[in-house]
Formats: structure tokens, sequence, C-alpha cells
RNA sequence: GCACAGGUGGGUGAGUGGUUAAAGCCAGCAGACUGUAAAUCUGCCCCUCCUAGCGAGGUACGAAGGUUCGAAUCCUUCCCUGUGCACCA
């Protein structure tokens, strides 16, 4: 049987770093309910399976699950294969093209090794909600659907803006929130974690269970991080995200290029560092270093304290002292006779997004041959030997295919 | 089904026959500045070609046709979205 840690202990810690609990004396009747019986919660949380690539805004909410973790609760890792299939959640994008259970079990894997660089993998328990389903019959939907009114549904933020400004709303996605909630149904949820634009969708797991009579989830919501913008949430197709199989210099390079501001609320939501100890820190380090401090402990997180130093030094190289950094992309390219156009071999290269482009970036003097500066787009550039191209603060190695 | 209102570049959103590749804003990119940044300022921000320019050509305003010297702008049909009416197991 499990020991378990003092409720009011337990409680600081899962409080440190949410957003939001509701309700926080539910949380704490459960866990003295766990702590005398020495039975685990059961806490969830979903996941998309359709987006295999984790960046640093979801380890928010895995950092929160290996908390639990860590205080011997149970942490169950669904994966949303059904409602992935369904479609888009919000709407957006046109048809997703249905999974098919191979795909969706490569996605888990390699979805679940990603994960495991944060939670212990041998205390998660996976689960994939097609399984519940998968068995349930329109007749089921159809009493599922039933414990749900129309203007609960409008409470959610995004409907009742949608409604009002007379945007479409399709049906499916009326579904999407009770699928998620009878997750929690099916899977005897005690506590649901999300992100805080997530917290509609757990709270109708808590109106559902009640529907079936079991005893309503706890929701435990955790801020959404924001991107490189320090504006919109990271997201991958914002183009501000920050991948945690990203290269260990890429990462380190993103993280330095974050705002002052931004750097503590990653301190808070992305480190192990105490409340107190990133005051002190504030206090007391030069804002620049503060920020080599933190991409150094994130890109250990995930690389290895040599790859976070490495990367620190050729970050230093590159931006501050302005040398060629020991490791660079190296791209090759078709070029039949050996030398190609300025700005036809940065299209090719990926240094550029169409030879337009390229020729803009050289116009504002931004491209550098092998150090020197290039101001002709139709300079020709030999490729006998392999040059070193920097496009402002890209760079890539660029040889003969 | 009928009526009405809409569908514009990555996102917003102007533009109702003619210097409109299409204002402004956001995002993005580059340069200056700096402590890496941020902020600020400046330039860029569909593609291709070249003699690289306030250059030439090609694409582009839901789709396809049409009217016109000329259309994002007018007409027709279609598709999509919303609203009202109708219908409502």
């Amino acid at each position: 049987m499990a020991n378990f840690a003092p409720v009011d202990e337990q409680l600081t810690y899962l409080k440190k770093g949410s957003a939001e609990i509701i309700r926080e004396p539910e949380l704490r009747a459960k866990l003295e309910k766990s702590r005398a019986s020495g039975k685990p919660l059961r806490v969830k949380a979903g996941f998309d399976p359709t987006a295999p690539d984790l960046h640093l805004g979801h380890t928010v909410l895995l950092r929160k699950l290996k908390h639990f973790q860590d205080l011997g609760h149970t942490v169950i890792f669904l994966i949303g294969d059904f409602t992935g299939m369904i479609g888009d959640p919000t709407g957006r994008s046109v048809t997703r093209p249905p999974l098919t259970p191979e795909e969706i079990l490569r996605n888990a894997k390699t979805y679940l090794a990603q994960v495991h660089k944060i939670l212990d993998k041998h205390a998660t328990e996976v689960r994939f909600n097609n399984e519940w389903f998968e068995k349930m019959t329109p007749a089921d939907w159809i009493r599922l659907a039933a414990k749900f009114t129309v203007s609960q549904m409008l409470e959610r933020e995004d409907f009742h803006k949608r409604f009002q400004e007379e945007k479409p709303i399709a049906m499916h996605e009326l579904l999407y929130p009770l699928a998620q909630g009878y997750d929690s149904v099916a899977l005897q949820a005690d506590v649901e974690l999300g992100g805080t634009d997530q917290k509609f969708n757990l709270l109708v797991g808590r109106e559902l269970q009640r529907g079936y009579g079991q005893e309503s989830q706890v929701v435990l919501t955790v801020p959404i991080l924001e991107g490189l913008d320090g504006v919109q949430k990271m997201s991958k197709s914002l183009g501000n995200a920050i991948g945690i199989q990203e290269a260990p210099f890429e990462m380190y390079g993103k993280l330095m290029s974050i705002s002052d501001p931004m750097m503590w609320r990653y301190y808070e939501l992305l480190t192990d560092v105490q409340l107190a100890d990133i005051e002190k820190i504030q206090r007391e380090m030069h804002p620049m270093d503060a920020k080599k401090e933190l991409a150094r402990r994130i890109v250990t997180d995930f690389h290895s304290a040599e790859a976070a130093a490495k990367a620190g030094e050729d970050w230093g190289k590159q931006f501050q002292k302005g040398v060629t950094p020991d490791e660079v992309e190296e791209v090759s390219i078709a070029a039949p006779e050996g030398h190609l156009r300025l700005d036809k071999l940065l299209a090719l290269a990926g240094l550029a997004d169409s030879v337009s482009d390229a020729g803009r970036k050289i116009k504002q003097k931004s491209v550098k041959v092998n150090g020197e500066a290039q101001v002709e787009s139709t300079a020709q550039i030999d490729l006998g030997q392999p040059v070193t191209i920097q496009v402002g603060r890209k760079i890539k190695k660029v040889s003969k295919a």
C-alpha cells in the first residue's frame, strides 16, 4: 500500500504552478480519502494523437502530471484516438484525413517516447478512448447527448462568441466536449488536468460524471504558455514553438530570443526552480545571464548538460562574437556546372522562401558567404568546396550534391 | 425550398469599373540600436526573369462563364457561410 504525504503538503505541491483548481475543497477531500484508504487518485489528461511533435507548451501540463506521479498517484495518459478521428475541434481546418489504426499506434508511440522524457514510464497508464467509444451505439450517443443542454454548451466562450457573430458551429464540435467529458466517466477519473483553454471541456466531465452517478472529478488547469512572440500561445502552426526534440543549439537560441518578461514565466512554468529562488535570480543576476541559465537548464532537461554547455558556447560564438559556430546545418544542392547564382542558391538551400525572396534578402544586406557580405544577386558562387552561407541569423553549410 | 446578407493576400480588414499586386493593422523577415532580447526606428513582406529598376512578364480578391478598351468591383450560374421565414420526428 502506498504511503502518501500529508494532504496539506500534497496540496501545496500541486497548487504551485496551477492556474485554477475546481474545486479545492473537493481535491482536499479526495486526497484525504486516498490517503486514508491508501488508494491513489486517478488523474487523467487527454491528448490528441495527431500532433506528435511536443513542444515546451505541452510540457507545462506534463510537468504537472509528473507532480501527481511524484506524490504517488496514478496518471492516465489518454490518447484521444477516437476524438481525433472525428475531426478538428476548432472547426478551423477543413477535413482531417481519418487516421488508420496503424498510424494512430505509430503516432502514439512517438508521442509516448517524447512524453517519457518527463513522465515516469512505469507509473503511467496509457489508454485510448476508442476503447469505449467504439462500443457505443447511436442510442448510447443520444443518451449521452441528452445529459447536456444547448445553453450549457453555449456557455463556452468560443461557442458563445461564434454564435453571437453568426459564425458557423458544426454539430460535431458540440459532440467534442461531450466525448471528452465521457472519457472521465469511462475512466472514473478523480482529477482531470488541462490547459486553461480546456476549462469548459474539463467541466463538462464533472457534469457528465454526475449524470452517470459518479463523484465529479476535480479540475485542475495549468496556464497556457506563450510562445516565442510572448503573446500567442505556443503552437507549432503559429511558428512560435520550441519543440522538445529540437537540436540543443536551436533550442538554446530560441530560448535566448524570448523577451525578458517571458523569461520569468518560463522559469516558473518550465523549471523546478522555486519561486523564492526565481525572485533571487531576478534581483541579483544580469538578465542575459539569467536567460542563459534558463536556456541551459531547459536544454539539459531534454538533452544533456554537455549538450547544453556546447550549445551555449556555440550560441555565444555566433551571436556575441560573430564567429561561425562549429556545427551548422549542412545542405547539399544540385549544381551541375559547379557554381550557382547566389539568389538561386539561397532558394535551393532553403535559406530563402523563393528566388525573389532571396533577391530581397541580398538587397537588404543580410547575406554573407564565407563571412563576406554579398550584395549582388547575380554573384556566381563556386561550390567546388562547401561554403558557409549566412542569411540573417540562419547559417548553413552548402555543398554540391 | 424562398428571401436577405456575406465569401478579399498567413490572419484581420479597406476597397464597389481604370496609376490596385490590392490601404491600415497583426504576425513574419532583414537592417540599425542593445545586454541575447524587448522596446524603438528603417526597409521588406505572390512568383519568375533580367540590364536589379519608382524594370519586364505571369498569377491573385470562393468557382466557372459573360459584359467591357479595362473587373476584386457589373451580369449569369454554381459552391460555401450566416440570418429570417417555412418545416419540425
